[in-house]
DNA sequence: TAAAAAAGTGCAACGAATCAACTTTCTGAC
DNA sequence: GTCAGAAAGTTGATTCGTTGCACTTTTTTA
């Protein structure tokens, strides 16, 4: 352990830090998360129960569960760096781009261009239908904060409605495109619906053929 | 058990499409599903196990679970007509009116216009988070059969990608929509933005009044 | 220093879901 | 008509996720 805290005992009214015990617990809970990935990672998910991670982990179930709600929650403990970076795509963006295509670039970027420790875990919820579900439940949480952005941006009330609709498609997204043969083709067309709409849609038929895109 | 059926042995000359045997199997189902929704509604999801509707619906929970996938598949057992009731909303669709119009009409007129049956399914579902998601499940599962029929009425190709992001998009509206103040107005835009796109979207002069104006 | 709060443990239990072996129908073919 | 067998159902046990309760240990606070 590495003591590297103010002494809390000799001076009171001191910046009161952490603390020994939530450094502990911290730990004990990274321990479990660590130990849940590589265990699912190595033997699948359904193939793992909650007393084989409590036990890699040195601890028992129910102090599992005092850290986390459920067997599921053990593999998304870090998802507010996604929220903040969901965000900056929309805030941060190049200037003259609009805003789905700021969420284009984004969901293109994080979903086809994966680093590959990220991308056995996308492959490992992927093939699990309990965690595909539990994985768009955590994704689509950030619905507000997309929200706020867009409307933000756009000068908008907070809670407009349309400033919603737009976050909740964009998020659904990688959802959508799931098990798609051209996955970037897929999220580049449900993009272009959320920019310019159905009604200007190419009505050129035939695959293959170059429409006029309105970009 | 309710039917008066006549003994077959003095009626042989009787049309035997069904059988008897399959007609018992659909009426232990059906005894299943209504024990389930009765007490449901009465006690609320959670506070009633299978055990207890195996029980009023006299059977044994083994058996439960030969008809019934799961709890949650007790609640939703007819959802073939909603998927036909879906696509002809776009084949049917009057004419001048376009695709994501019909769309809307069809879930203004079915999520809005409820009839008190049907509303007081609705209301349980809502207030139960696990019945929420499966509801939500069973509804997308019907994006398939949806994104053809807007394929075939815009001459694209069967799994165009466009018409998939649609027809997932006005799935997903009355998921976005619950817990709005005011669902109709939500409806509305989301579906304005799936019609002409953010692109198009109004800025200063927005449709319904308000200050749109934030900063 | 004592008390309160929090983290952790062990054990038992409940509910959902599955499995195996067995009984009771009903169906269909000979 | 009879009989083999498929299908519905039952009992009982079992696994797994999850929660509740009583209890110990550790840390914080008064």
């Amino acid at each position: 352990m590495s003591e590297t805290e103010t002494g809390t005992g000799s001076s009171p009214g001191g910046p009161r830090t952490v603390g020994r015990r939530e450094r502990k617990k911290a730990a004990t809970r990274k321990a479990l998360a660590d130990a849940a990935l590589r265990l699912f990672l190595e033997r699948g998910y359904d193939d793992v129960s909650v007393k084989d991670v409590a036990e890699a982990a040195d601890v028992s179930t129910t102090t599992l569960f005092k850290h986390f709600p459920g067997k599921e929650a053990l593999l998304f403990d870090e998802d507010e760096s996604l929220e903040s970076a969901l965000v900056a795509a929309v805030s941060e963006r190049p200037p003259g781009q609009s805003v789905p295509a700021a969420l284009r670039e984004h969901v293109l970027r994080t979903r086809l261009d994966a680093k590959p420790e990220f991308a056995r875990f996308l492959a490992l919820v992927d093939t699990t239908p309990a965690l595909r579900e539990q994985a768009r439940r955590m994704w689509i949480r950030h619905e507000a904060a997309l929200a706020r952005a867009i409307a933000a941006d756009a000068g908008a009330p907070e809670d407009d409605a349309s400033c919603r609709a737009l976050a909740r498609f964009a998020l659904e997204v990688p959802s959508l495109v799931r098990g798609t043969p051209d996955p970037r083709d897929a999220i580049e067309r449900a993009f272009e619906l959320l920019e310019h709409g159905w009604h200007a849609r190419p009505v050129a038929p035939g695959p293959g053929g170059g429409p006029q895109r309105a970009s």
